[in-house]
DNA sequence: CTGACGATTCACT
DNA sequence: GTGAATCGTCAGC
């Protein structure tokens, strides 16, 4: 396994990030030896200070958003419609506010642990197909605000997947329609699950 | 202190 | 496709 350096994180175009984040494994280990995680393959860029769908649009720094500000390499997990936990990757440098949220992993470790807190009702395909299902599928919630991704509690590993870049596709971001023209920028990024069949 | 709303999900039609 | 659930955050008074 190999961590991701913070070179790769302190970069500053959070778009070029977004699509490499793509087939990297994201881990967490919530109590000792409990391992869930799983292949990325779902990724939007929020573009900091000029995207008017981020939360740190116009410089807007808040206690929430502080973290946005940090250094990149550290996590942002916030709470959204008062029931779901989204995670992002904080990147680029201090006081360059862009991030990338996760929007869906392939689950490939702790299944078992994944299946239990999803419910039993979900479908292998569901189990992390959007931003809330993937925190809950992983047990994340505002605890890990803030923490890096070289912990052992919540880490972001490469396995040395090849992604061709034919293989992702960009569009627009979900339930931004909010943000006028910055809504229809292509910042979404997607990957088959097949790939990791 | 208060009101409005959201980087969503799920059950139901 | 539609609508309800549900509460932390933040701007404004």
């Amino acid at each position: 396994m190999t961590l991701l350096c913070s070179s790769f994180y302190q970069r500053d175009d959070v778009v070029t990030i977004a699509r490499e984040l793509l087939g990297k494994w994201l881990i967490t280990e919530m109590s000792p030896g409990l391992l869930t995680g799983g292949a990325i393959i779902e990724t939007e860029a929020y573009q900091g200070i000029t995207d008017k769908a981020s939360h740190a649009y116009g410089g807007r720094r808040t206690k929430r958003t502080e973290v946005m500000f940090q250094k990149g390499g550290i996590s942002y997990v916030y709470v959204c419609y008062g029931m779901h936990h989204l995670l992002n990757v904080v990147t680029s440098v201090e006081d360059t506010p862009h991030a990338v949220l996760i929007r869906a992993i392939h689950p490939i470790m702790g299944l078992e642990i994944i299946q239990e807190r999803r419910g039993e009702k979900a479908s292998f395909r569901t189990l992390a197909s959007g931003p809330g299902s993937v925190c809950k599928a992983l047990g994340i919630t505002k605890d890990l605000n803030g923490l890096s991704f070289s912990s052992s509690q919540l880490r972001i590993e490469d396995k040395n997947t090849r992604i061709a870049p034919r293989h992702i596709k960009a569009t627009p971001r979900i339930g931004v329609g909010y943000a006028e023209e910055d809504a229809k920028l292509p910042f979404r990024f997607t990957i088959d699950p097949s790939v990791f069949a």
